[in-house]
DNA sequence: TATTGTTATACTCTATAACTATA
DNA sequence: TATAGTTATAGAGTATAACAATA
């Protein structure tokens, strides 16, 4: 038997319902910590993996965030039209195209970078190295668990 | 300075990056839970707070999990229309409705939570029990930090 | 004047299916 | 036949503003 007296009653034993919760604040933190510039989470993504993958095509992009390739499509056109992501034509395979960020990209991915992690380390200010540490290992093990996307 | 050499490179550092993509493979496990009640993890949510709290109103529903006045509306309607949920006017408070389960609400709100528990028992299998006692504590402190919805 | 619930609306995210061009 | 990218479309989640009825 799994009772609770909290105010979300069965949720409250849910793992997934906190982690959806404390996904939310970090989700509204980051929206806080880049306004003003045009950023949106997948976006910063998408721009963290081109930078570390430089040359990287759209479908691997999508299979490593988990999005899918027709979704991929117009969120890589906002960021050619916004000047930050370069496309070219693979040379090795004249069915994809090669991602790289321009040097804009880059600035905009250093000042976001830099601005959420100032924004997470406000919201995590109550956590010592070591839970910070145990939170990323047990969250990244719950990764491993995922379903590819496409 | 932060570098990394992962596959989301500037993102592996960040604590909301993890939490969202493990809040996605809970949430996809929610759903392989579900799968054939046609309820979805919102509903649940509405359902598991009027149970815990019988007479509370939509507003104060909306205020708990944090989801928006406007946004009830249909969903509450939802669940009325699927025989869930029972609506009366707070005698009280002529503005406000009050909200019960009925008897199928009760039973789909039962059947889901162990089917829910079931698939999280086997998602956190690799898990100890101080493990995930560990893990939601440090997902409530963050929790805390949530900013009211409406 | 504030609050409860409502309507209308819009944007983002996510998902599927059908298409093209290359391999 | 399979893969990279595209188009069209639809559902769900979330956000704002304006309104009616009641407090």
């Amino acid at each position: 038997m799994t009772e609770t007296h909290s105010l979300v009653g069965a949720l409250n034993p849910l793992v997934g319902y906190h982690l959806r919760r404390a996904s939310a604040v970090f989700a509204a933190d980051f929206a806080a910590a880049v306004e003003g510039t045009g950023m949106r989470q997948v976006l910063i993504g998408i721009l963290a993996v081109v930078a570390a993958s430089p040359g990287i095509n759209q479908g691997a992009v999508g299979r490593i965030l988990g999005i899918k390739r027709a979704n991929m499509v117009s969120l890589i056109n906002e960021l050619i039209d916004a000047g930050m992501i370069v496309r070219e034509t693979d040379p090795t395979d004249r069915r994809a195209f090669t991602l790289t960020l321009s040097p804009a990209g880059t600035a905009m991915l250093d000042d976001c970078t830099r601005r959420i992690e100032a924004h997470e380390d406000q919201l995590l200010a109550g956590f010592s190295a070591a839970e910070k540490a145990m939170l990323l290992d047990l969250l990244g093990r719950i990764e491993k668990r995922a379903a590819p996307t496409d």
